[in-house]
DNA sequence: ATTAATTCCGAGTAAAACCGTAGGGATTAA
DNA sequence: TTAATCCCTACGGTTTTACTCGGAATTAAT
């Protein structure tokens, strides 16, 4: 029930990218932000991959390029982040997207289904209600009262 | 993000047993069991050891042996069973009761680690307030109308 | 006393998932 | 032309998961 480190650094290097860029609105490069979170870069320019697919960030190549938000950052939330890294945040298979069942024929019947239903349903509500605008007020905040 | 097959398993055998011994009180061994969720009796045997250990269950040994339920099913939440089984709910280390901290020295200001604070809270509060007996309740009810 | 049924305990194992590393091509600014 | 950067694919090591197995201990029934 543990959530991935894609998820973690991928999040983290978002609420970077939002609170660094809030005014410049310039490119940011994956080396500057891996090294500002402690993160791989080689690791962290592959959790960017599926953040662009989804639309939250667009990249420039070349020289001088790099990323940047794709969208305003009130209008992305956690979950939204979340579920691009990592996929689904069903507890189980058997709600998915992908509709894999547990493998019994009572499947439908399970009682234990609604258990996980109200789980799905809680763990959604959480990071839906939490903008990454939020997060990165909140980064910019804890910045300034440290000096 | 997925709870284990120990979690899902447990659970059901745990409804079941709670369910088959409403009224009888009688041990029941872990082959019927298992063959009545459709699930491997080796298997479940491991997975009662820490259901037994966190005192939810009793056994008894020998011929006739079997276990049974050690408290009462509206006293058993499902959140008490999943974290038996599964260890403690939190979705990132950084938050478990081991205090293991994510590495960095910023781990305590971190501006994730109210996302996850929060989650932790949602999930717990889900599992928290679903008992074993609205779920034995549940089987008995399905159980009945399929006739 | 013997047998059969059961829990109890520890080991082992195959497959999958996770976490990261690496190399080389494409693109662009300077 | 060069250096910086994204892009894409593949690979390797470690850990976790999901079982399987064998045998000892215990008990009821015969």
């Amino acid at each position: 029930m543990k959530l991935s480190t894609r998820s973690r650094y991928g999040l983290r290097a978002l609420v970077d990218l939002a609170a660094e860029t809030k005014e410049t609105d310039l490119s940011i490069n994956i080396k500057t932000i891996a090294s500002r979170q402690g993160i791989s870069d080689f690791y962290l320019e592959q959790l960017f991959t599926p953040l662009k697919k989804s639309g939250f960030i667009t990249s420039e190549r070349g020289a001088k390029g790099g990323y940047r938000l794709n969208k305003n950052p009130e209008d992305i939330t956690v979950g939204d982040i979340l579920r691009s890294l990592e996929g689904d945040l069903s507890p189980v298979d058997c709600l998915s997207d992908t509709g894999a069942t547990c493998g019994g024929s009572k499947c439908q019947s399970c009682v234990t289904k609604g258990v996980w239903e109200k789980l799905y349903a809680g763990i959604n509500d959480v990071v839906d209600s939490i903008t990454l605008k939020q997060l990165a007020d909140d980064y910019l905040s804890a910045k300034e009262t440290a000096l």
